[in-house]
DNA sequence: ATTATCTATAGATCTATAGATAATGC
DNA sequence: ATTATCTATAGATCTATAGATAATGC
């Protein structure tokens, strides 16, 4: 990137920037076909040809932010598996507060994932040997953990696989299922800030009463 | 209904069920925006002028649809409680069982609510009170049993609520999320048939560990 | 001369309806 | 006479492009 940008170089930068800024909420909002390319240009502030100028089609630009969205995905998965060099028990916690902080701070990725993936399952073919081989890796890793403390009975036998697979299911669902968790247990008490929180907390000590780890 | 229909009321009556179960696979597949009148009514096998005949609006049908899928909202999530007659540890294996099965008998409900209450989080203020009500009756009930087995040493302490939210994070995550768990379980080892069996079993023993029952 | 932006509009898609025709029951 | 069905099309919405104009750098 050169020192000096022209005005011009700016204004370039900023438009085609604020379109895709528009045109991610949009579509993590309302999924392809719920998203307007009008309505992403107004959000954005530009005339709507400059959308196509930018991004020439609708299609392009929601490939683009798929692309972008599937390598969060593989991060998200894998955020939960945590650190290998930790203790088993610290390795847990920090690995489910750690995945449910990464939920917490992209609350629109799981629905529009599940969405997608589901009208176009072939998508996941580009990643699938990615995601594989990482997958393969680090529950290997995890298993290797957790049969080394349960033959020293530090912790009871488990699949690293379906630990994995509570992270993410226990981590998710408050934040795909907000509007419906709230109402079920805002009005049973007042404390409906804390859910969340309170819930990260519960998922860590699931895990770790799974595990039977102290 | 009369004992001998006509001619006309049978093929009425077929026609009007067959765009519903088109309308409705259609809605649940691709949400509100991503259905097609067109396509439900070729779906359907009629012509698109029926669907304006016997539904008036696309609006008027997604509007029934959404308000029986929210019914079967409620129904998933209760069922997850379970029979109170029953001891605590039946209780929960059959809870999370039935709640399973039901989530198995209706894949495509979580995505489609998920989506709907995201769109519209108001559609939930017309059922609030009657969640509300049953589940404030159920948890208390489901409370009391914990409660009571927790004094006497037959199982750990537990939230109600928690316990609740737990069995349904864990049940439908393997179904909303089936493309992406299929790629990361079913080549690390061949056995993708019987994930969801296996995964079944998995939620039990997750939660009777959580409350520690044997 | 090149790049960015705008206005205007073509063209496709989709929802909805008008109006004619066929089928059935009284 | 009433109800169900069809064809044809209006009208709205949305994506995309054409072509003119403005701004910037050489």
């Amino acid at each position: 990137m050169p020192v000096y940008m022209t005005e011009q170089q700016n204004a370039q930068r900023d438009t085609e920037a604020l379109i895709l800024q528009a045109a991610e909420k949009e579509f993590l909002e309302k999924g392809y076909s719920g998203a307007k390319t009008t309505t992403i240009a107004e959000a954005a502030g530009v005339t709507h040809a400059m959308f196509h100028y930018y991004f020439r089609t609708k299609d392009k630009l929601f490939e683009k932010i798929v692309a972008d969205k599937l390598g969060k995905l593989m991060e998200m998965m894998f955020s939960a598996i945590g650190n290998s060099d930790l203790p088993l028990k610290e390795r847990i916690v920090q690995g489910v507060e750690r995945h449910f902080d990464f939920v917490a701070a992209n609350p629109l990725l799981p629905r529009f994932i599940f969405n997608e993936v589901h009208n176009r399952p072939e998508r996941l073919d580009g990643i699938k040997n990615n995601m594989i081989s990482m997958a393969t890796s680090l529950l290997d890793n995890l298993q290797s953990a957790i049969d080394k403390d349960a033959s020293i009975n530090k912790c009871r036998h488990a699949d690293a696989r379906m630990v994995l697979l509570d992270i993410i299911s226990l981590n998710i669902f408050p934040f795909v299922a907000q509007p419906i968790v709230n109402v079920l247990l805002d009005s049973i008490d007042g404390n409906s800030g804390s859910l969340l929180e309170m819930r990260k907390k519960e998922n860590v000590k699931t895990i770790l009463e799974k595990l039977n780890i102290e």
